[in-house]
DNA sequence: TACTCTAGCGCG
DNA sequence: AAAGCGCGCTAGAGTA
């Protein structure tokens, strides 16, 4: 029998926990060994464990399951405030961990979540983890997430009883199942390679997957490719020691890839992440190969707050054990035996979730009609974007390289003034020596703790906050410089430095990831494009080679417009019908209604009129003649005003409109605004001004809060928002009856979703179709921006390829297949020339035509 | 030495 | 009563 130790104090738990070392008292010996993560406030209160919520789930579902056995926990100890045991909380109750195990002596050990997982088998990421089964010293583990999550998040609960399901097998098959239902064949030799040819031609539905030694094809090869059919999974060493396809063919690889070409082409390719795959090809081999249909997008439009790699696919749909492999065999360092069995898996179950996915997807048609006629297809566009990148102008890069190395040194020079001799801020484990401005931490203790400096805010860790923000609320001479430090070091880090990796010649490849977010924008990475600065300097270093030019085709206030369109709001419908800027709008009707700003809009208003006008005739005026003309009299007068401390001009009070119009749309509270306005402005807003402007934003907009209420009953009734095309965002925690912070996140993401998803949308369909009325020899696609897209065209055809650029905008033809259509217009704007300094296709006539005379 | 996490900040 | 949404990348610092 264990004893427990009532004064254990081998961590600081015994400090707060009310009964410490809380052993179960039934523990004996059993095969079944059940651990979870620590006491909770029940379990501390009474003694008792298990006695909580969270072990109510669990008792319950392991009676339903029948699963047997005794339970414990990872730490023994109540951590305060319901918080999760630490690192080395959960090392120094390992102690108590292994009198346990050495008492139960169980064969199969199920670990509930993180904490028990790092206890039992020192390994951390149960998102990663969970379903895997591992054997140690004889002993069979198991993890899955804990029941506490599990109530959380109730979208989880299928597949965590699906993982205890799996363990219950495992005791009652006395292991995991392998599966060992494939047909590996290993093509390496012309006899077999007919065969596969055969297989292929029949025509029907051939799961594709290529292994390769990286994530980037222009700086790695393709171990091995791989074909699946209904019978057989077809495994060819490629650009592998063991390949012999270059001795076989004195074109080499080349040659093959070109006479598979025609037999992939007949088949109905399923691959995961197949944009990847083609990609490799493409770039080895200049094959074009599609995918038809994608099991990673398929699910991802299906439930887009999954994870959705395969072997979670597979385990998810299928109960397989475990079959990932080490990175070194799947880079074909151990022999193409070891990795043709993992990739006829691949294969296998790449092929079967086809089905299963496709079965799943017949059952929402509107879901279905965005798969195959949006998403699918944005599978091909991406991975010619991803193969043409992006070109970047190295003359202006190493313009913009010296002039932020020379800030760097002119602010660190202004700044070094600053730190005290013989002093050091005490950090443990400082990255450089000496005073390092780019840490925060010793930012921090030079501030607050050297000169005295009040702390203004904390981090969410709790640690003296050194962020923009709050710097800005400091008076002293060193803010300025160390903001513009951080500036210029960002930028070098990010795309100078930062870069330099990804080049590939005069290029970068950034990839784009179709299932990146939960609304169905995209996201990109390596490096991405999407965060680029605006600022010019920057921008401007993506550009287009000799005989391109860089066009950029922006959807004008998008969000806006949908949003109009949905909530049908009288004012915002009329504004765009009647082409008034709804940021302008907004902020003129803001300031008329405080009657605020007089001098400016008498000014502005009078300088336009010719003759002095009245503040109530100055409104009328600006609203009309909108915000270019006043910006532009602004500029000439030179009109900026002191405003709640700070110098705005209409350009400003537009731009901060702008903020206001996409804060308060989606549901900013007018506190917030508060903060908002002060970091972003230095504009410091009385509680009173704030809350005026966001009922007089409302009362202005009065269809807003309506269609708010009519998105939050949907999503309540429901657990789910559609968009207007019929893309879901999934929120279960809306339907929650008790108001929780996660039920309110959800029902303002009710709201963003179907704006921000059918922007991101509509700016696909304008990219999809330009992509299939032009060629890629005078036109190539090569980013996407949300709402944006950036492509190089022939010099030739910019003028001709612009004009049909707006007029897709306005109503792309995919908008019958989705029966959709708007009543408010839909807009774009293009600019041409480098990124951030591209001009206006009237300029680039004017210009272009004027370098041809000259 | 390599990995993970946090703070901070860029974008739409 | 309380209330923007969606991302990726970097350096620093802590951890194993």
């Amino acid at each position: 029998m264990i004893k427990r130790d009532p004064n254990c104090t081998r961590c600081p738990l015994h400090q707060s926990a009310q009964y410490v070392c809380l052993l179960p008292p039934d523990l004996h010996q059993h095969d079944v060994f059940i651990v979870g993560e620590a006491p909770g406030k029940r379990e501390d209160d009474s003694g008792v464990p298990f006695v909580g919520v969270t072990g109510q789930l669990l008792r319950e579902a392991l009676k339903e399951l029948r699963i047997r056995g005794v339970m414990s926990n990872a730490v023994l100890c109540r951590p305060p405030e319901n918080r999760t045991p630490k690192k080395r909380e959960i090392n120094a109750c390992r102690f108590w961990m292994a009198q346990q195990l050495e008492h139960v002596k169980p064969k199969y050990v199920l670990c509930l979540g993180n904490v028990a997982m790092q206890s039992l088998l020192n390994m951390t990421g149960i998102k990663k983890q969970r379903g895997r089964v591992i054997e140690r010293d004889g002993v069979i583990y198991f993890c899955t997430y804990h029941p506490a999550f599990i109530s959380r998040d109730e979208s989880y609960r299928p597949v965590w009883m699906n993982d205890l399901k799996r363990f219950k097998e495992i005791i009652d098959n006395q292991g995991a199942k392998e599966d060992t239902d494939i047909n590996p064949i290993i093509v390496n030799d012309m006899k077999s390679y007919g065969h596969m040819i055969d297989d292929l031609s029949k025509g029907g539905v051939v799961s594709y997957d290529i292994e390769t030694n990286g994530l980037y094809p222009w700086k790695g090869r393709i171990t091995t490719l791989g074909f699946g059919t209904r019978t057989a999974q077809y495994i060819i060493p490629w650009d592998h020691p063991e390949s012999v396809w270059r001795r076989l063919h004195p074109g080499g690889l080349d040659t093959v890839a070109w006479s598979l070409r025609r037999t992939v082409r007949e088949c109905y390719i399923v691959a995961q992440n197949g944009k990847f795959d083609c990609l490799w090809m493409k770039v080895k081999h200049n094959v074009h190969w599609r995918t038809d249909f994608d099991t990673l997008l398929a699910h991802h439009i299906l439930n887009e707050n999954s994870l959705h790699d395969l072997e979670y696919l597979a385990q998810f749909y299928y109960g397989v054990p475990a079959y990932d492999i080490d990175l070194e065999i799947k880079q074909g360092k151990q022999g193409i035996a070891a990795l043709a069995k993992y990739q006829a898996l691949d294969l296998k179950y790449t092929r079967m979730l086809k089905f299963t996915l496709a079965a799943e997807l017949a059952k929402d048609p509107a879901v279905n009609r965005v798969f195959k006629h949006l998403v699918m297809p944005c599978s091909d566009l991406f991975m010619e974007a991803e193969y043409y990148g992006l070109y970047i102008d190295f003359s202006k890069y190493n313009e913009a390289k010296d002039y932020l190395n020379y800030r760097v040194i002119k602010c660190r020079r202004a700044l070094n003034k600053w730190i005290p001799k013989d002093w050091t801020p005490n950090v443990r484990k400082p990255k450089k020596k000496g005073f390092n401005w780019g840490s925060p931490k010793q930012v921090g203790r030079l501030l607050f703790d050297h000169m005295g400096i009040d702390v203004v805010e904390e981090t969410a860790k709790g640690a003296a906050s050194t962020s923009e923000s709050v710097l800005k609320r400091i008076d002293h001479e060193l803010v300025g410089d160390l903001l513009k430090l951080r500036g210029a070091n960002q930028q070098l880090s990010f795309f100078i430095d930062g870069w330099k990796p990804f080049f590939v010649g005069r290029y970068l490849h950034p990839a784009f990831k179709i299932h990146g977010t939960t609304t169905g924008r995209l996201s990109a990475e390596h490096p991405n494009p999407q965060q680029v600065p605006r600022d010019p300097r920057i921008r401007q270093l993506i550009s287009a080679p000799p005989g391109w030019e860089l066009i950029e085709a922006d959807l004008s206030q998008a969000e806006m417009r949908i949003a109009a369109e949905l909530s049908k709001d009288p004012m915002l419908v009329y504004a765009f019908l009647h082409d008034v800027d709804v940021h302008w709008l907004t902020m003129i009707k803001e300031i008329s209604r405080n009657a605020s700003w007089s001098d400016q809009v008498i000014a502005t208003a009078s300088a336009h009129a010719g003759r002095r006008v009245t503040y109530s005739e100055g409104i009328d005026v600006l609203l009309k003649i909108g915000p270019d003309a006043a910006i532009d009299i602004d500029a000439e007068h030179d009109l900026t005003f002191p405003v709640d401390g700070a110098m705005l001009g209409w350009k400003e009070l537009r731009k901060r409109a702008k903020a206001v119009n996409f804060g308060y749309l989606y549901g900013m509270f007018w506190k917030k605004f508060i903060i908002y306005a002060r970091d972003k402005y230095g504009i410091k807003l009385q509680p009173r001004q704030a809350r005026d402007s966001w009922e007089g934003y409302f009362d202005l907009y009065k269809g807003l809060p309506k269609w708010h209420q009519r998105q939050r009953t949907f999503a309540r009734m429901n657990g789910y928002v559609a968009s207007k095309i019929g893309r879901k965002r999934r929120l279960p925690e809306a339907m929650l009856d008790y108001d929780t912070p996660g039920r309110a996140e959800a029902w303002r993401q009710a709201i963003n979703a179907p704006v921000q998803s059918l922007a991101s949308d509509l700016n696909l369909m304008i990219a999809l179709q330009l992509r299939r009325e032009y060629d890629t020899d005078v036109m190539r696609i090569c980013a996407t921006v949300h709402d944006s897209i950036l492509m190089r065209v022939v010099r030739p055809r910019v003028v001709e390829i612009s004009e049909r650029i707006l007029e897709i905008s306005g109503c792309p033809e995919l908008l019958n297949v989705f029966q959709c259509q708007f009543t408010v217009p839909m807009e774009a704007e293009v600019k041409i020339g480098p990124w951030g300094r591209g001009v206006s296709l009237e300029k680039w006539k004017a210009s272009h035509e004027k370098a041809v005379k000259d």
